[in-house]
DNA sequence: AATCTAGTTCGATAATTATCTAATTAGATA
DNA sequence: TATCTAATTAGATAATTATCGAACTAGATT
């Protein structure tokens, strides 16, 4: 439910963020119009105004009815008004950053050990968390990019004073490895699977 | 005024058409968020991420507010709720037809004497008010088309019977004009100023 | 049955919009 | 002053979306 919020509010304003639809949708609002009348009214073809009409019924905006082969589309209130009072309330619209963030991921971890600005508070003394704020750290860098270990340290004092800790921390759970200096990110592959919690990132 | 509404609320329904978007201002909805941090949340480098705040920004659905180089981002609500308030209402979708039509105009005329399914009631007597609807019917030519006479009988009587009359008063009024059998629709600029109002075609 | 009409679907092209890297600006800090 | 940092702007390319003509479908008309 909460996923699919984003995406069906993401649909209403795509449906709507054209001109024709807009059009369409105004006219259908007075009253029934044909398929003809419609495209005429807006200056598109007919299967242009199709296809638009399609859309807008795909998302319950318009309804259609047939009456021989003239097809007559009529304006739809509900889907709308559902859409404006979900975007009226704060709440409605603080959902539109993602799906909530589920109790005792590796994500709220990170939230707890972040200031606002993005830095870190403390580096966790619990393996589990310590582990889900590294690997958010490393997700950061690159993945097919080549650091030298001043590169890295001066990435990890954006986020804490310890950037030594850290760098060694991101070898010790094979994060990232080193050869003469030189550091690389791993593949999310070859760590994942020892924390629990897999997670897609954004 | 009433232009301007369509033109606006466009602008708002673009601005909303993008899921990065969408998520930025989930984002500040919760908290003010830095440039870097709304990047990273979202997934765009921080040109991109600054873009759309831009485009957020020019909207007034959110403000800026610099502190020392670091500029935070927060949610404005009062200009979604001003477009939730208008979607809301019939009457509001009603406009997005386009411009209302001025009182006394050429559009009021023909809507007088149009049925719902868009034909011809009957063919006006008073001069001023056949003009106008004569105009309205020429308008839904094509106009550098030739058209034979069956044709244009044909696409008349989609409106009313008496196609004839109809025909012969396209000529009369420089609407058209005819040369061995063949018509074709004259320029708009040919007759629009014998008549008051000057009009827009949509 | 053959034809006509309104509408839809398909496939290719045109127009628009998003995205990145590179360059630039302005504030903070050494 | 020189340098660093966060953000923005510019310019080029990539991705998405709109649009049309052509082909097709189904209902109405001859």
């Amino acid at each position: 439910m909460t996923e699919d919020t984003t995406a069906r509010l993401l649909a209403f304003f795509k449906a709507l963020a054209h001109e024709s639809r807009l059009k369409l949708l105004g006219l259908v609002a007075q009253r029934e119009h044909s398929v003809q009348e419609l495209a005429a009214a807006v200056g598109v073809t007919e299967p242009t105004a199709s296809h638009h009409l399609a859309m807008l019924r795909d998302l319950g905006l318009v309804s259609r009815r047939a009456d021989g082969n003239t097809h007559w589309y009529a304006f739809v209130p509900d889907a709308l008004s559902a859409l404006a009072k979900q975007i009226l309330s704060v709440e409605g619209v603080k959902k539109l950053a993602g799906p909530a963030r589920p109790r005792g991921s590796a994500e709220a971890v990170v939230a707890n050990f972040t200031n606002p600005d993005g830095t870190l508070k403390d580096i966790p003394a619990s393996r589990k968390k310590r582990y889900a704020v590294l690997a958010w750290l490393v997700r950061q860098l690159e993945e097919d990019r080549r650091y030298t270990e001043p590169e890295i340290n001066a990435f990890l004092k954006r986020f804490h004073w310890d950037s030594a800790t850290l760098r060694r921390e991101f070898i010790i759970n094979r994060m990232m490895a080193r050869e003469k200096g030189v550091y690389w990110r791993l593949s999310d592959f070859d760590w994942l699977s020892s924390d629990g919690s897999a997670q897609t990132s954004y």
